[in-house]
DNA sequence: CTAGTATTCAAATAATCAATTGAATACTAG
DNA sequence: CTAGTATTCAATTGATTATTTGAATACTAG
C-alpha cells in the first residue's frame, strides 16, 4: 500500500466522523440522544421526521461509530457511543456561533434584550441552589427530567408554563435550563417569564453539559424507561 | 418565525461547519493550513487535487467561516480562521480512532512492533530536548520547517533521510514529528531509524498540535514566505 | 499598453446523498 | 400458530455536491 493512498484512506475515514454530523437532522438526533437512550419512533416524534427517515439517518451515525444501538424486545435504543460525542457537538457549536454571524443572531432573535439575559454559568447556579437562593427550573418534556436534571430541579415543561405560573416565585430568581446552548426552550421560557415580571435567567448551556461536567445528577426512581407513547 | 423554524436554522446552520469537515480531500487541506498560510497552487500540489478542485474546496470553508483568505500580490493566501478549528480537528480525529476499528489499523500499518512505539508526550519532550538529552527530528519540508518548528529541532526531510543518517546520533534517542497524529512521515522516519539501529521515537502529535498547546515555537529568521514554487 | 500568472467563476457532467414507498424482518401477546 | 407493532431493507426519485472544462478576472512585470 503506497504512502499516498493510506494518506487518502485515513482522510477519508477521518471524514466519515464528519459526514455523521454534516447534516441538520442528524444533529438534532445527536443532540436528542445526549440527553439519553432513545428508540426511533420516539426520535421520529421529537424531529418530526419519518420513521424510515429517522432510521436511515440513525444507521449512517452508527456505521460511523457515533451511535450505539441495543434491541430490547420490540424496540430499538439508540445512544450516543461515547462522551467524546458531546464535546465534538459542543465545539461544532462554538464554531458555528463564532464564525457564523448568522447563528448568534438567530439564536437572540426572541429576545429583546441581551443584557440581563446572559446565562449564569452552571458552578453558580450550583452553588446558589444549594443555599435555596434560586429556583431552578427544567423545561423539558416529563420524561427527560425523568432520566436525569439538575438536583433539586422543578420540571414545568414549556408547553404547560403559562398555566402553572403561580408555582413560580416572584421573588426569587428563576433559573431556566433545556436541552443545550441551542434548545430554544429555555430562552423561550425565560421570555416568558419575564413578560409576566418574573426574574428568569438562562443557565449555561443545558443539561447534556451539565452532566459532561460532571456535575451532581438527580434521577427521579420510578423510570418507566419503556413508555409507550410519549 | 416559528419555534421550530429556528431550530432547523440553528441546526442547520452548524451543520456547516460540520459540511466543511465531512469531505476527506477538505480535510487534508484543513491539515496542511494548521501548519500555516498557503496559496492555492501550493495546496494543490501538496493534495493532488487539480487547482479549481481546490479553490472551490476553499470557497466552501470559507463561506462556512472555518477558512479565511487574504490577497497579497498575485496569490491568495489561505489560512484556518481560528485555533477552535484545530480542537475540532484534534476531537474527530479522536473519535475515529476510537469508533472506527479501520483507522487505527491504517495508522499503524506500516508499523512492525507497537510497544517502543509509543510517542513521547510534547513537555517530556521539551524538558528532556532542554536537557540536551534527546535529539529532536523535523522531518517535515524546509518550507513548512521553516515557517515554525519545535525549539532546536533539526530538520532532515523524509526523503533525505537514508542519505543523512550520518548526521544522527545512535548513542541518543532520537524523536521525530511531523503534522499531526496521522502524519506519516513520522511513522516512516522512525521505521527507517529503528531498521539502521538509532533509537527512535515519534513526538505525541505533530506541530499543529504542540503550537496549539502554546509551546515554545522557533521560527527560521528570514523566511522566504513568498516563494514561488515548493 | 501587452504578456503572463494565479485565482475564481459558470456551466456541464458525474457522483453521492436524502427522502419516500412498500415490502421484509423480528419480536410480543394472545 | 396469528395479529399486531417496531424497525430495517431495497428500490426509486429527487436533490445536492464534487469535479472538470474553459472562460473571466485581477494582478505583476516589462
Amino acid at each position: 500500500m503506497s504512502r499516498q493512498n493510506l494518506k487518502q484512506q485515513i482522510y477519508s475515514q477521518v471524514a466519515r466522523i464528519g459526514k455523521a454530523a454534516c447534516h441538520g437532522h442528524r444533529l438534532e438526533l445527536l443532540e436528542y440522544l445526549a440527553q439519553g437512550e432513545r428508540t426511533v419512533e420516539a426520535l421520529a416524534k421529537l424531529t418530526g421526521l419519518s420513521v424510515a427517515n429517522t432510521s436511515q439517518h440513525l444507521r449512517v451515525m452508527r456505521h460511523s461509530g457515533l451511535v450505539s444501538a441495543r434491541k430490547d424486545g420490540l424496540y430499538v435504543y439508540y445512544s450516543l457511543a461515547g462522551d467524546e460525542i458531546v464535546r465534538l457537538l459542543s465545539s461544532m457549536r462554538r464554531l458555528a456561533e463564532s464564525h457564523l454571524a448568522d447563528v448568534g443572531r438567530l439564536v437572540r432573535a426572541y429576545l429583546t434584550v441581551k443584557d440581563e439575559l446572559e446565562p449564569i454559568p452552571r458552578r453558580e447556579l450550583l452553588e446558589r441552589a444549594r443555599k435555596g437562593m434560586v429556583t431552578v427550573l427544567d423545561v423539558r418534556p416529563p420524561e427527560e427530567y425523568a432520566s436525569g436534571h439538575v438536583p433539586g430541579a422543578k420540571n414545568v415543561p414549556l408547553k404547560e408554563l403559562a398555566k402553572r405560573l403561580k408555582e413560580l416565585p416572584k421573588n426569587q430568581e428563576v433559573v431556566a435550563y433545556c436541552r443545550g446552548p441551542h434548545c430554544v426552550l429555555a430562552f423561550d421560557a425565560v421570555a416568558q417569564l419575564r413578560e409576566k415580571g418574573f426574574r428568569a435567567r438562562r443557565m449555561q448551556d443545558g443539561f447534556p453539559e451539565w452532566r459532561e461536567a460532571g456535575l451532581p445528577v438527580e434521577k427521579t426512581a420510578a423510570t418507566e424507561s419503556r413508555s409507550g407513547k410519549n
